[in-house]
DNA sequence: AGCACGCCGACT
DNA sequence: GTCGGCGTGCTC
């Protein structure tokens, strides 16, 4: 029979602009098909993991195809409406298919290879003679190991540089390079142990008891406790190795005795990191109130016509509930569910309210998701069939990356607290936002959208208004709730007055004594980190900043160092000012860390803990905070947004918004959406059932319409102001923006640079292009920064703009000096 | 992303 | 004079 010869256009995890076609080795014939994985070379020696798009017979022109390694998969790992969704987030967001390639994909899924330097075939002895020190120390390494990686060379030269030293040692042939793939996904591995199929038996057992009782005790004690794990367990429940082993290390040695002696057997076994939870068989039911019935039912009702809608809900008014329907009902069509959340630290709290209904069906995807996890949650989702029904893999609670798991019939898509901001992905590349994005893949599987969210973001009202969206609301708290009240304090009144007690004014320091006392708990609410303290001179105001980026340094009073935010730089702090040589270097504004310490000055013995990025930093101590507040061992947490979402404590009924101004003053046009956001998403903390809750704003400004709109709980208002404004100064929803950020070392080459690429711009784009200007922060990592900013029509033709965008923008930094650039889409 | 090729500075 | 820095262009 004639072979038939095929070639591969495979898509690589790199930023590349376009397939690479690879040769199908003929005993791979048939088995390389669209969607499955194939290890090739690329470039002189590095191996990828690549995807395999198009197979075809048309031999390219012009090169010498190299041929595919090896297939990684048996099935497809990826299905056809993921390469949709990433073709569409390629043009829309204006990136690389790589670079979503590269975002998709747990890491587990993407083997690199690593380079090793075997020992040379043609190596002796008498090699090794003519050999500098540090070559002869490398040449018996490998001699005896025969296998390095550069990392061990280092290690064993005690020297950075090694690339020159290897490359002689290969040209002496001695060493020989090769590239090694590695496995990065490792099953997790139990041993079970049972009681040897003999021993099953009362009377054979009796005689191993006699038998050891004397001669071996501490074996009989090992067996007795086999005996008896294996009676408590539940049936088909497999007695752990480690179990046994945890407490009592010296047991190790009598399981290993018992199973040479063929009493019991031990099995290894691969299991799943995921579906660990106990499985529930009875689910409770669901009694929602009448207002969650009626939109429940104009949800169903609107999806019926429509494939987005916007469930417009104040907090705490029970929106879990109704999505929890929703999903039902998606399962009971044999469809799959996807929960899309803003944060990973939010997910703890929902999965718990998700596993009550769902069990083992809801599987959990964010990024801070072990390598192994993320890969087996891949392919439980990969492998379901809707014949599988309710099995794991049918339900996705996650953050923004979820969207890339391969569902293959998705019914609903939930994203929960539309509004939040960081469903955009920043940096790297692709710069998408989770929610559009997941409203065009519905529109792939024909799936429904629900956006909830208490306080929507502008453009998302916007379409509901405009009828793009529909829109339900749900406007009373579950249980008759009442919405907090919310109190103004005037800073300015309050300093003159001088009857501030440092950062708190009288209002806020009474209202938290009143708190206490009555055995409640108080939130407080300091804007972000950013604004924490900082250290100024007070002879010479001068301020310590960081060398890489355009920012002040920020002081970390746990560890008495300066940080930069932007790029990590660390420095001891000054004993004296190196501007006037002054020693009288003091703090300045006030972060979490000063409250805290103000709550200890003022309420002495006050329980206190603080939340931010630095306090949660590792993985379970923001599950330890929230623990300790929800168990009362806090009467007072201080956060910053972290304390705003979706977290839900029973015994909170003040939160105090300790300034609302730096919030307001933020240099964006959203700052005034983002602030009532905020404040309301705060607010939502205080009160409980049969308990009304308090707020307290800090500010300078009490007439400030955000304020005015906060302390009312009027949403719309405002939005109809600000909407007037967008128009008026054509910004989104009315607008789109792109943002194009240049980046240069040297400030000079990159204004020059900056202005002519600015210039094409207007050309090919007149009357849309602003800038360019320098951004908040100017420089960061040694990089100078620009930002030019495209505005486009709504109803503009963005398609083809955005296509000639990517072609002028191509042309012009082909031959420009060396600039990056980042394309932002959407920006926000 | 990595890697090789190619041109300018501080060293044996 | 060379070694080695990293800017630049290419990888099927």
């Amino acid at each position: 029979m004639e072979r038939e010869t095929f070639f591969a256009d495979v898509l690589l995890p790199l930023s590349l602009s376009s397939y690479y076609t690879y040769r199908v080795p003929y005993e791979c014939n048939g088995t390389v098909t669209r969607g499955k994985r194939v290890v090739v070379q690329f470039g002189r020696k590095k191996l990828y993991t690549a995807l395999v798009i198009n197979v075809h017979k048309a031999a390219p022109a012009g090169f010498q195809p190299k041929y595919i390694l090896s297939v990684l998969d048996q099935a497809p790992v990826v299905n056809d409406f993921q390469l949709a969704l990433w073709k569409w987030m390629s043009s829309y967001y204006l990136c690389r298919e790589g670079d979503i390639m590269h975002a998709a994909l747990p890491s587990a899924l993407k083997l690199t290879s690593e380079t090793k330097l075997l020992q040379h075939p043609s190596f002796s002895k008498e090699k090794m003679d003519n050999l500098s020190e540090k070559e002869y120390v490398v040449a018996e390494a490998i001699d005896l190991r025969k296998q390095l990686t550069l990392d061990e060379i280092i290690a064993i030269t005690g020297q950075a540089k090694v690339i020159s030293l290897v490359k002689n040692l290969i040209e002496k042939e001695i060493l020989v390079p090769e590239e090694e793939l590695k496995e990065k996904y490792f099953p997790k591995k139990e041993v079970h142990i049972c009681l040897s199929p003999e021993y099953e038996d009362e009377a054979a057992l009796e005689a191993v008891f006699m038998q050891m009782e004397k001669k071996a005790p501490r074996r009989l004690d090992a067996l007795m406790l086999i005996i008896q794990s294996l009676r408590s367990l539940p049936p088909g429940k497999p007695l752990r190795r480690s179990e046994l082993t945890r407490n009592d290390k010296g047991l190790s040695a009598q399981l290993n005795a018992l199973h040479s002696a063929g009493i019991i057997t031990m099995h290894e076994k691969s299991v799943s990191r995921i579906t660990e939870a106990e499985d529930i068989r009875e689910f409770p039911e669901i009694v929602l109130s009448s207002e969650q019935q009626l939109a429940l039912d104009e949800i169903r009702n609107h999806l019926l016509n429509t494939r987005v809608v916007l469930l417009h809900g104040v907090t705490s008014s029970g929106k879990t509930e109704i999505y929890v329907q929703l999903i039902r009902q998606a399962i009971a069509e044999g469809k799959q569910a996807l929960f899309l959340l803003p944060e990973i630290a939010l997910t703890t709290q929902i999965i718990n309210r998700l596993r009550v209904h769902f069990g083992n069906s809801v599987v959990v995807y964010h990024s801070r998701y072990g390598a192994n996890e993320r890969a087996e949650v891949w392919d439980l989702v990969n492998l379901w069939t809707p014949e599988q029904g309710a099995a794991p893999g049918s339900i996705v609670l996650g953050a923004r990356s979820s969207l890339f798991l391969p569902f293959s019939k998705l019914g609903l898509i939930i994203v929960d607290e539309e509004h939040d901001t960081s469903f955009k992905q920043h940096e790297p590349s692709p710069r998408y936002h989770a929610r559009d994005a997941a409203i065009y893949l519905a529109g792939l599987h024909n799936a429904s959208v629900v956006l909830g969210s208490a306080t929507p973001a502008y453009e998302t009202m916007f379409n509901a208004e405009s009828g793009k969206y529909a829109y339900v609301s749900l406007n009373s708290r579950y249980g008759d709730m009442e919405l907090p009240e919310v109190l103004i304090a005037d800073l300015k009144e309050d300093t003159i007055r001088k009857k501030m007690k440092s950062n708190f004014s009288s209002l806020l320091f009474h209202e938290i004594q009143q708190t206490l006392t009555a055995a409640r708990q108080v939130i407080l609410f300091q804007n972000r980190r950013g604004f924490s303290l900082r250290l100024e001179c007070r002879d010479c105001h001068w301020i310590p900043e960081c060398k890489h980026c355009d920012v002040t340094l920020i002081y970390h009073k746990k560890s008495n160092h300066l940080r930069c935010h932007y790029c990590g730089y660390n420095t001891r702090l000054p004993d004296a000012c190196p501007a006037c040589g002054g020693t009288h270097i003091g703090m300045k504004g006030f972060g979490t860390e000063r409250i805290e310490e103000d709550i200890s000055l003022l309420f002495p013995g006050v329980r206190v803990a603080r939340m931010d990025l630095d306090t949660t930093r590792s993985r379970h101590s923001y599950q330890k905070i929230i623990n300790d507040f929800e168990d009362r061992n806090l009467d007072i947490l201080v956060g910053t947004q972290m304390v705003t979402k979706g977290l839900d404590f029973d015994h909170v009924s003040l939160v105090g918004v300790m300034n609302a101004d730096t919030m307001l003053a933020y240099p964006d046009f959203r700052s005034h959406e983002r602030s009532f956001q905020l404040i309301a998403q705060v607010s939502g903390r205080a009160g409980r059932k049969n308990e009304k809750g308090r707020v307290i704003v800090q500010t300078f400004k009490p007439d400030h319409p955000v304020i005015c709109a906060a302390a009312a709980h009027d949403y719309f208002t405002l939005y109809k102001a600000q909407l007037r404004e967008r128009a008026n100064f054509r910004y989104p929803p009315f607008y789109r923006l792109i943002r194009i950020t240049v980046k240069h070392k040297e400030s000079a080459v990159l204004d020059k640079i900056a202005a002519s690429y600015a210039a094409i711009l207007r050309e090919k784009f007149p009357g849309s292009v602003l800038g360019p200007e320098y951004p908040f922060v100017s420089k960061i990592r040694n990089y100078f920064l620009k930002d030019i900013i495209l505005k486009f029509e709504r109803n503009a033709r963005l398609k083809s703009k955005k296509e000639l965008l990517d072609d002028v923008t191509e042309r012009f930094f082909r031959d420009s000096p060396p600039v990056k650039i980042a394309i932002d889409v959407d920006p926000v």
